[in-house]
DNA sequence: TGTACATCAGTGAACGCGCGTTCACTGATGTAC
DNA sequence: TGTACATCAGTGAACGCGCGTTCACTGATGTAC
C-alpha cells in the first residue's frame, strides 16, 4: 500500500504531505515522548500550518491511528524476520517475545501510542487490523511448537498469556529497579531471554498447563 | 500515618482538605478516567477554588503522588489478603495474581496513574517505596512455593516474570477481543486463572526453568 | 476572661500557554476546448 | 499551443477552551499577655 520513505526532491504542493505528517509525528514521540503529540507540534514538525493536516485526516484522531496503524506495521515486519531468524521451531516463541519485547524497548513512545490506539478499539465490536494478525503469528507459533490444535481453550489461553508476558516486560524491561540483574547477566537481550524462561509459554523445552487440583 | 477515611462533621476550614483532594482525585479518576484528571478539576470535585490545592501540595505532580502512593497501599493491602486467602502455598502465586489483576480492573485509571508514578521515578536512583514491598513479596511467595532462595538470579528473574505477566494481563484482561473466550470459561476470574496457569511462575504445581540448549 | 496579633487555609481574579478546530483566502495544478 | 476554469492543497488569523500557577486578599483560628 505504501512504497519508499520520502526521500524525493518534493516535486509540489509538499508532495506527500500525509505521509510525511506521520514521519514527523513519529520524529517527535522518540524525541519528545507521547505528552507531546499534539496535532499542531505534528504540525510544526512538518513545517506546514496547523490547518495543512485537516486536508488529509479528518481530526486528530485519524492521525493518530495512521501514527499507530504504521507502527504495527513495523512491528508485524519485524516479528516475521523474527520467527524466520529461529534456530529451531522449539525457539521461535521466545524469538517472537525478544522481538516483541526489543520493538517496544527501542521505539517506546510509539509503543505507546500504538497500545492506546489498541485501547480505544475495545470500543468497536470486531475488527482488530493488524494487531489480530500479530496475535494470530503467535497462536500459530504455538502450534509449530506442539501445543494441540484442536484444544481451543488451551491454544487460546496461552496465545493471551504470551501476549500479555511480552506486553508486561515491554513496559517494564526498562525499569531502573532491574538495572542490577541485567549486568548480572550480561545485557539486556539475556535478561529478556532469563525472563521468558521463566515462563512456559516461551520456554524452550516442552511443558503442559498444570491441572486444576493437584 | 493516615487514619479514618473522612466522615466527620468538617471541623472548620475544610478540616483535612489534603485528604479530601486525594480523595477527589479517585473520585473523579474512576467517574471520568485517567485523562480528565487536572489539578484544577479535582479541586472543583472537592468543592475548592483552583488555588487551594497548593496549601498542601507544591504542584500538581506532587498531588498525582499522593493519589498514586494510596493506590499503592490499597493493592498491599488487597494482596496481603489474597495470600492469606490462599488453599495451600502452592496456590499462593495463583491467589495473588489474580487479585492483582482484580484490583487493576476494578479502579482501571488508578492503576494507569500507579504505574505512570512508577515509570516516572526511573529516574530517581535507588527508592521504590510501596512499590518495592510489593515486588519482596512475590518473592517472598516464590520462595514459600519452593524456589530456591540461594538462586538469587533465578528468583529474581522469576519475580519480574510473574510481575511483567500480571502487568501485561491487567492491561489486557478488558480487552473486547478476549470477551468469546471469557464466555466460554464461565466469567473474568474463570478466565485469569485460565491464563496464570499457563506461566510457570505462576502454576499450581512445580516446575523448573527450562535448560538453554535442549 | 479579653484583647492584639501572628498564622493558617481559604478565595477569586488574573496571567500566559498550547491546544483542536474553523474560516476565508490564495496560489499551483490539471483539464476542456 | 493558449486560454478559462474547477479543483486541490496549502496559509494565517482567529475562536473558545481548560490548563497550571501566581497574587493580593480575607476570614477563622490559636497564642501571648
Amino acid at each position: 500500500m505504501e512504497e519508499t520513505q520520502a526521500a524525493q526532491p518534493r516535486p509540489y504542493h509538499h508532495g506527500d504531505l500525509s505521509r510525511a505528517l506521520v514521519d514527523a509525528a513519529r520524529r517527535l514521540l522518540e524525541r519528545e515522548g507521547p505528552t507531546a503529540l499534539s496535532l499542531r507540534a505534528v504540525a510544526r514538525e512538518a513545517g506546514v500550518s496547523p490547518a495543512a493536516p485537516y486536508h488529509h485526516f479528518k481530526d486528530k484522531g485519524e492521525l493518530m491511528a495512521a501514527v499507530a496503524r504504521q507502527g504495527w506495521d513495523l512491528l508485524n515486519e519485524t516479528l516475521a524476520q523474527a520467527k524466520e531468524r529461529a534456530a529451531s521451531v522449539r525457539a521461535r516463541m521466545s524469538e517472537l517475545g525478544v522481538a516483541y519485547v526489543t520493538f517496544a524497548r527501542q521505539n517506546p513512545a510509539l509503543y505507546r501510542v500504538m497500545y492506546d490506539s489498541f485501547r480505544e478499539k475495545e470500543a468497536l465490536p470486531d475488527r482488530m487490523g493488524e494487531t489480530d494478525s500479530a496475535f494470530c503469528r503467535v497462536r500459530h507459533t504455538l502450534v509449530e511448537a506442539g501445543a494441540d490444535p484442536d484444544d481451543w481453550i488451551g491454544l487460546e489461553l496461552a496465545s493471551v498469556a504470551a501476549w500479555c508476558a511480552a506486553h508486561g516486560l515491554a513496559e517494564m524491561a526498562g525499569f531502573a529497579q532491574f538495572q542490577r540483574l541485567k549486568e548480572a547477566l550480561g545485557g539486556e537481550e539475556a535478561f529478556l531471554r532469563g525472563v521468558f524462561d521463566h515462563l512456559s509459554v516461551y520456554a524452550r523445552t516442552p511443558r503442559s498447563p498444570s491441572p486444576d487440583k493437584p
